[in-house]
DNA sequence: CATGAATGAGCATTCATTCAT
DNA sequence: TATGAATGAATGCTCATTCAT
């Protein structure tokens, strides 16, 4: 029985240590350089261990996908946990740590953006599933806060999942636009455009005249 | 003199020649599917001519870039030079425009797409500076609406600069949300959600109790 | 011995157990899928395990031709076995019989023609008396159909061996063939051609003037 | 002019270069031994170049089998050619050559049997096409013989295309056959059988009571 | 007996790039 | 200028086999 769970643990060890490794390399030298082979190097396996755990290259860009997902949750849920804050500030809140997750966990910002945006197809249609019901869960969490001041009538009655879809693409479309702020955006500060965007959007709900 | 002229007007030629071998391979197959030897064997020229003209591949899909979105611009423009048409209702169309070019010059899109979201940094100082300013036209046509609105006394004041950046992030954010109706999203409509984002952000504009 | 003999019965239902999933996976995918970790997975037995019992894959394929060979011999020696046929409607029917296997039990024939055609020796000493004994008694059959013709006067006399074989090998001859149907052979309806074979090589057998 | 010459000729000594390090490979290691890679090391030239001159593997094996099928041809054709030869003392003596030759251009006949007994599908449409009518043409020949056998009254009306396919499948079945002349066969010789077979096939050609 | 983790050579193919002509 | 032959590293993935437990 010790046996047993001896070897079980060593299996999820193995998967850490292939993950470990595929993480390493994505953090340093981005997306486009992991490779099979150099998992295999920098995790001191064989390249057939790898796929004895993995079966695909795209089961470990998953696995490294939902460690960015549920990393970026946390957060949010964590924000979403504070019962005293008010549907507004919690917004708000989000916003911001989504703005600071783009910023300090760029590679994981990156593996997720990075399937988001190609138009290549990656996934079949089960890893499809399971990879995106977990970022549904992020919008789940927003929808929950405006349809809590919605209902508290704290907020507008609007549509809540349109809301928040919109919501989430604003600050996602506003990310991707980082790049353009010395070029396109003629330096328009991003941050500032940020900021300006979720205070309109959060103004938006709350009821005219009343405030 | 005569004679460079005839030079770089052949010069201009060669180019073209590639470019349109790599357009038609775009849109046939598919960004993932360009190589300098197809673009060769397409373009009926020796691969160490692409190379001459073009020292790298990614200077090719730049080129190519700068196509999609003087396409997308002129497109814009067009919307933007009827002049009888109100600001809100420019606001709104050009956002349809947008929606219909993501779907229907998918493959400009996609290359579009490709250097917005690639965590890569592709352009040097010279590229960045002329391939980028293509963006920026949108960008300014739809400030130039918004600040006419304003200055017309049509719209609300607001910064103009961030309420067009703020739009077309949300646009932007929108389209890369489409792949994941059927799974993230639950069957949300995108397309409905777009409608809905739009007006939304288009009556912000307006000026309270008017219309 | 009881002991001893559970054990030897425990170790031929090991055996069929792993047979059982290579016919499976022979069957349903083909030749070229199957390999040990399939089989392993597909018996629900370790790879280890399966090298306990074959030790090579080679030793399995060489069960599985067995098995197709035994299915044929029973297919003729039930023909064989109907005492009212004469000699030469036996020979027609076990030639249409051959044919039918080969369109049916296609994999089977691809795993016996798979060790014919092969350049390669895979058969050690004790191998090749075991297997290549089942493919005998196909040809004794036939063997024993001539002779018996001949001894009751109804063939004409000739080397019952040879003709024999190169019934056998003219069947087998003509079933590879049909894969150039459409091509070297310009259309020619194969089946026809066997059947034309078939019946001039019975013809042969049968004495000039009578019938 | 002269350049472009040799140019040409350089390219088809590459070409060369490649055939015979794949043959070289072919003859010494046996059908299921060549990689692409493999020829690239005996050939001394990059995999790319391998690639450059020849567009896949399988079009390495069509050219090996075009020579291998081009070899048979000369040796049949000149038989064919001796006017004087009656149309049986042909038949036999390109029996005789075709068992000859898979006897001492062992490698050659492997790679043409190895295409013809493979249950995989090789070579596209295109490729098929291309590599069976090189065989077609030694059933033509035989063809050819046996109706002006025919028309000149030396042989039986038989149709002549129906008896060629047979007269050949008879012999390829039979050579296939040599490798069981120990076990199944019970050390009948084969190459008796053979003569027995091809005796007999043209036997049955010629006029009864004639002769 | 039975297991299944680990291996690493091997596969066909693609590709951006170089360079002698 | 223009060519296209040559390269060889790189890719994702499979597989028969071994061996410590």
């Amino acid at each position: 029985m010790g046996v047993k769970e001896r070897k079980k643990m060593e299996k999820q060890m193995r998967r850490s240590q292939i993950l470990g490794a595929a993480r390493k390399l994505l953090l340093s030298r981005g997306m486009d350089n992991i490779s099979i082979s150099k998992i295999s190097r920098e995790s001191q396996l064989g390249v057939g261990t790898i796929y004895f755990y993995y079966k695909s290259k795209e089961d470990i860009f998953i696995a490294l996908q939902e460690e960015g997902l549920s990393l970026l949750l946390d957060i949010i849920q964590q924000i979403h946990g504070q019962k005293k804050l008010p549907s507004d500030r919690k917004l708000v809140k989000i916003a911001d740590a989504y703005y600071a997750f783009t910023r300090d966990q760029q590679e994981y910002y990156n593996i997720i953006n990075y399937f988001l945006s190609s138009p290549r197809i990656f996934f079949n249609e089960d890893q499809k599933n399971h990879v995106d019901m977990a970022g549904s869960r992020i919008l789940q969490v927003i929808q929950e806060i405006v349809l809590h001041g919605i209902d508290t009538g704290y907020f507008n009655k609007t549509d809540p999942k349109k809301f928040s879809i919109m919501f989430w693409a604003t600050l996602h479309g506003l990310v991707q636009f980082k790049k353009l702020e010395h070029t396109a955006l003629h330096n328009e500060n991003i941050q500032q455009v940020y900021d300006y965007s979720v205070q309109t959007m959060v103004q938006m709900l709350h009821k005219k005249g009343e405030e």
